[in-house]
Parts: C-alpha cells; sequence; structure tokens
RNA sequence: GCGGCUCUGGUGAAGUGGUUAACACGUCGGAUUGUGGCUCCGAUAUGCGUGGGUUCGAUUCCCACGAGUCGCCCCA
C-alpha cells in the first residue's frame, strides 16, 4: 500500500496540470473583474473554529472532520471548508478596520472525511468567495452573478441556480416550530432519518429523497408564511436584482443548506448530468457567523464551487482540452565529446529562453532521433564528430525534414527567427 | 457510516482448479557505415489487489481487509 495515495485523494498528474492552471486563472480574472481579492489561509486551523463556524449537529463536524491532536496537545483540524477561516482571518488581521465591504476570494483544498464516490473526494479542492461586511441584498445579488458567469463563462450548458431564503435567527425559529408541529402529525409516514430529523433539523425533511415527494411533505407549511418583514423584503430584492441580470433562476423551498450559519439567501448552481454529486456551486448569507466567531456583529456572504466536479462537467461536454507544452529543440549526440558539447548547447539554448533538452541515456543515435520526434521538439539539433571538430551544429527540423549545418554561436538566432 | 458491482502487465483486455497467463496498444532494442515519423524482427506479467482458508494443487472456489466505482447519507 506504500505506493496507493490514501483514499479519496488524487495526485494530479503533468498531463492534467494545464487544465488545472487554466481554471485557476479564470478564477482569478473573474475574481478581479468583480474587485475580489485573493486570500491564503492555512490548510489546519483549531478544531473549536469548526465547532463554532459550522455548527455542532452539521454532518461536516460530527462525522468529517479531519482532526488530530498535535504534539502540543492542541486539537487540530483540516479544514473541511473555508468560509470559517476567512471569516477568521479577517478578524484576526482586522480586515474590516479598512471599513467598507471586504471582498475575498480563495483557492484551495479542503479535507472531508466522506467515503469516496465520483466528484466526491477526501482532499478536494474549492474556489471559494466572501463578501464581508455589508448586507445590502445586492451584494447577494453579485456573489451570484459571479458564480453564475464564472460557471457559465467555462462552457457549461444546464446550468441551473436555484435560491431560497432559510429566514434569520427572528423567523427561522418560528417557521422550525411549525415545521416540528406539522410534521409531529405525519410521525408515521416519516422514515427513519426524517424522524430524526424532527427534532435536530426539520427543514431537512423536505428536500429528503425518500419523503420528499410525498403529499403531506408537498403541502408542508412554506418558509414564506413565517418570514419577518425585512427577510421577506430582502429575499424579494434578490429576486429583483437577478431578474435586472438577466438570470434564469428558480425558487427552491426546499433548498437548505446543511452549515448552521446561513441566514436568509441560500443558492445552490447545479449541473445535472453530474448525478448524485450534482451541486457545483453552494452558497448563501450567514449574517450570524461572525459574532459566532467572536466579532462585532458583521453581515457576510459567500460561496464555494468544487474544482473536481467542475472537471467533471467540463469533461462531460468535451470542454477539456489538452494543453501540450512542446519544447523547441532537442539536443542529439555522438560520442563522449559531443556530449559535452551537447550540455554547452542547451546551456546557450537555455539562456537565450529557448526550451531544450537531449537525452542522457547514451543511447544510439537513432534511438536518440526517436526520443527526439517523440518529444515533439521542432528541431533536433545534432553533434557528432565532425561537428564537434568544426563547432557546429546541425540542425534538422523534424517537421519538414529538412536539415542544415550551422557554426555554434548561430543556432539560438537561427532557432528563434 | 450503510448497500450493490468490480480488482489480471505501462494501458485496453482474453483466460483456466493442474505443463510456457492469449491478443492489441505502448515501451525498449534491432534491420551494416552518424539521423525520427511507415514497414519488418525481437524483448517486455516466476505474475493474476493484499492476507488467510479449502484442495494433492488456485490467478481461477470461500472469507477478511484494501482500493475503485455506483447509490444512500451529506455535500463542493
Amino acid at each position: 500500500m506504500l505506493t496507493n495515495a490514501p483514499r479519496g485523494t488524487k495526485d494530479i498528474l503533468p498531463e492534467q496540470i494545464g487544465n488545472w492552471i487554466a481554471i485557476e486563472n479564470k478564477i482569478r480574472k473573474t475574481c478581479a473583474t468583480y474587485g475580489y481579492e485573493e486570500i491564503r489561509t492555512p490548510i489546519f486551523e483549531h478544531t473549536e473554529l469548526f465547532h463554532r463556524g459550522i455548527g455542532e449537529g452539521t454532518d461536516v463536524v460530527d462525522k468529517e472532520m479531519y482532526t488530530f491532536t498535535d504534539r502540543g496537545g492542541r486539537s487540530i483540524t483540516l479544514r473541511p471548508e473555508n468560509t470559517a477561516s476567512v471569516v477568521r482571518a479577517y478578524l484576526q488581521n482586522k480586515l474590516y478596520a479598512a471599513g467598507g465591504l471586504v471582498k475575498l476570494f480563495y483557492i484551495g483544498s479542503m479535507f472531508r472525511y466522506d467515503r469516496p464516490q465520483a466528484g466526491r473526494l477526501r482532499e478536494f479542492h474549492q474556489f471559494g468567495v466572501e463578501a464581508l461586511g455589508e448586507e445590502n441584498p445586492a451584494v447577494d445579488a453579485e456573489i451570484i452573478l459571479l458564480a453564475w458567469d464564472f460557471l457559465k463563462n467555462l462552457g457549461l450548458d444546464e446550468l441551473r441556480l436555484k435560491i431560497n431564503t432559510v429566514g434569520c435567527p427572528n423567523c427561522r425559529p418560528v417557521y422550525r416550530q411549525k415545521l416540528i408541529h406539522y410534521f409531529g402529525e405525519y410521525l408515521d409516514e416519516l422514515c427513519g432519518d426524517c424522524k430524526n430529523r424532527i427534532e435536530k433539523n426539520p427543514l431537512r425533511i423536505l428536500d429528503c429523497k425518500i419523503d420528499g415527494g410525498k403529499e403531506f411533505v408537498e403541502d408542508a407549511p412554506k418558509i414564506e408564511t413565517c418570514l419577518c418583514d425585512d427577510c421577506r423584503e430582502h429575499f424579494s430584492r434578490v429576486q429583483e436584482f437577478l431578474r435586472a441580470a438577466n438570470v434564469d433562476f428558480e425558487v427552491d423551498s426546499r433548498l437548505v443548506r446543511g452549515l448552521d450559519y446561513y441566514t436568509k439567501t441560500a443558492f445552490e448552481i447545479q449541473y445535472p448530468p453530474l448525478g448524485a454529486q450534482s451541486a457545483v456551486a453552494g452558497g448563501g448569507r450567514y449574517d450570524g457567523l461572525i459574532k459566532e466567531i467572536g466579532g462585532t456583529p458583521t453581515p457576510g456572504i459567500g460561496f464555494a464551487v468544487g474544482l473536481e466536479r467542475i472537471f467533471i462537467a467540463l469533461e462531460k461536454q468535451n470542454l477539456l482540452k489538452p494543453v501540450e507544452n512542446k519544447i523547441d529543440a532537442f539536443v542529439v549526440t555522438a560520442g563522449a565529446m559531443a556530449e559535452v558539447c551537447g550540455l554547452k548547447l542547451l546551456t546557450i539554448l537555455r539562456r537565450e529562453n529557448i526550451s531544450a533538452v537531449m537525452d542522457f541515456a547514451k543511447r544510439s543515435l537513432k534511438a536518440q532521433m526517436k526520443q527526439a520526434a517523440k518529444s515533439g521538439a521542432k528541431f533536433a539539433l545534432i553533434i557528432g564528430e565532425e561537428e564537434v571538430e568544426n563547432s557546429t551544429v546541425t540542425v534538422k527540423n523534424l517537421e519538414t525534414s529538412a536539415q542544415e549545418k550551422f557554426p555554434v554561436r548561430e543556432v539560438a538566432a537561427y532557432i528563434k527567427k
């Protein structure tokens, strides 16, 4: 097992790295367009941050965290998501001091101990955005639009944007009580999971795969009936902004985000072809989080995108292009003297910013030519006894097969031509 | 954490309770004198996820574990 990476982790190999760099570039470009700045926070944090930030009782905290005790006896956790960390960094570094809205984004690994399957890994990568310090629903819209535009611009079709409001500490408990009462009447008809959810998280019953379609569930009270004026107004403004931006969305009153800190706006962008793991982006407002972590009450909103899922989606649509990194020249040598000259030539070329390699396996000239052809290099630079003697290099264009001999000092210029 | 399916070389794969585990691709080497891409020739798993068990004998049967995959839970 020494040769196997831990379960649920994956190597990103050279042949794929081009795609990663490309998507990271798109992320940075999109975020710059929206005026968001990159932040990098530690891969691990004090366990307590996630307990407080994400909430005890959530699956992420209860059964998915990579938690360990470090040598100093501290309880440390590999971040399962990055919002809590960003908020912590915001507070610790007093980013609020500059005043106004603080707009941040991040790209990085997250860790969740879960059973791996397609689109779900134990170490996975997210790109996420957080806007801290503003409660204006226009920010909700901006955040959603950023996620939407980013995904759209990748060329993905079939994207579906779902939004909902989950209320606030004033109105959610009211709704919650109402649901508990309502579902209490149907206790016998609920599935086992939902029986547990009644007390723990009755909102979740609404979107249960087993009970979700049942009539009494469909007829359950909607959150709209309980929203306070503030939440109701906020939600309708968000929709207004989205319509103004010409984005198609769907209000899904059954959309419930799993993490405790969400308030008001919740949204998810799905790519249905992915199957079970169809959510490619998810987020929402978390006006209570900053206070929970110990700051002065400050509103915030953000989302995260799962990059591996994006790649699967891009793959399905054939949007992943192999990025070939071709080198310019392949130096081929025959004999010990020639090898030295070859190395000198490599140095000369590289200092001229020409990418150049050579075969170090002491193969036959013919074998080296094969390597050269396979490498995709445009030129083979051949150095044999003759070239060594009169300080020349035979330059063979591997595409046209034409070849010509040049003095060493002229080779770089010729290749650059 | 639960359930289904799967696990043969670098890759795609065929195959059997018992001599040398097909075939293809790839890789490497060669086809006289210093040169690639086509063609031809040759080499390339003492090994069939790992560990046990059944058996005279297992890659083929059984069990456990591991990994992958699909679904559940949950989520990105």
